[in-house]
DNA sequence: ACTTTCTTTCAATACTATTTGAAACTTCCG
DNA sequence: CGGAAGTTTCAAATAGTATTGAAAGAAAGT
């Protein structure tokens, strides 16, 4: 296999990837593509590579930028912005981890909190309370742990974690 | 908040957050339903209190059982099934965790050792292969750590990495 | 073997999300 | 200031997914 196929090949299994985490594939095609790119990328480069459009270019790089998996860089002497990924995969461990627990798990702790004290006697509301107050206490437990691995260091809590488990 | 009216909240709250993951909405809230409920649901129930159709309940409760996350129950002296949800919060996580890393973490892995040796002595070729050897080491690490965690207990490992991590 | 009751399938339809492309906007420079 | 070069926005078009409902299939009882 060669390069450019190997690269076609990334780019694409990195977007079907991120459709599966709920992240759209354009935008994972555009991180797939800056990740192993070397040099910083202009709009103009990414619509081409990957063709797209500019509006989708664009946004996605936005939102690439917004989740700090992407800066932009400036050139000396070009007026046009490029665009260079994070390549130290811990770090975009780090930032996509932080991103989702803030996105996706603090807003379920804060509806499961709200749950947890729904009165009634009946086996239905003794059954739902248990529900909630079970997962209140699992997805608590989930966000410290992810809290203090994304705060720490990723790489360090990887590492401490598969030794702990040999 | 009554229990009618928490128990909506939290089937649709259940719902939304399955969207974010690529589990499509009814699946998640038959499952929100089913998790909630003292007694095990037939298809009807499932249809009439969601006010989903016939084939819709039908096929999302298969795919919970593929999950593992439902089971079918037979009552003694009833034709139809009906199906019961996993309450164990931890054993529903285990399920979860093993599922996504089966379907996604695991061909990922693949691709990427697939990807780490591609000739090359430009820069671009260089990136490349550091990438993909980066990302391989990082998703192996992640797939021994999720497969321990799995075959022991995740309330185990969740419970002793928050101990280590205060 | 027929009827009843329930389950499963699948083509048509409805719904949602993504992408485009062109217009509006911004910035820089002579 | 005027215009060239680039960026951003957003409504419309397209593509992708989920849902329905009716029909076919199974299983159980008579």
């Amino acid at each position: 296999m060669d390069l450019k196929e190997a690269r076609e090949k990334f780019i694409e299994a990195w977007g079907a990837f991120g459709s599966a985490w709920g992240i759209n594939r354009s935008m994972a095609q555009v991180h797939a593509l800056l990740l192993i790119s070397h040099e910083p990328l202009s709009t103009e480069d990414v619509m081409e590579q990957l063709n797209i459009s500019r509006g989708n270019a664009n946004m996605n790089m936005r939102a690439l930028i917004d989740w700090s998996l992407v800066r932009r860089v400036l050139k000396s002497g070009e007026r046009r912005e490029f665009f260079e990924a994070e390549k130290d995969v811990w770090k975009v461990a780090t930032h996509i981890t932080r991103e989702r627990k803030k996105r996706e798990l603090e807003p379920l702790i804060r509806l499961l909190d709200e749950l947890e004290d729904i009165p009634g006697a009946t086996a239905e509301a003794k059954s739902f309370r248990k529900m909630t107050h079970d997962l209140h206490d699992l997805t608590t437990r989930l966000d410290t742990l992810l809290d203090h691995s994304t705060r720490r260091d990723v790489q360090w809590f990887v590492k401490a974690a598969t030794t702990l488990l040999k």
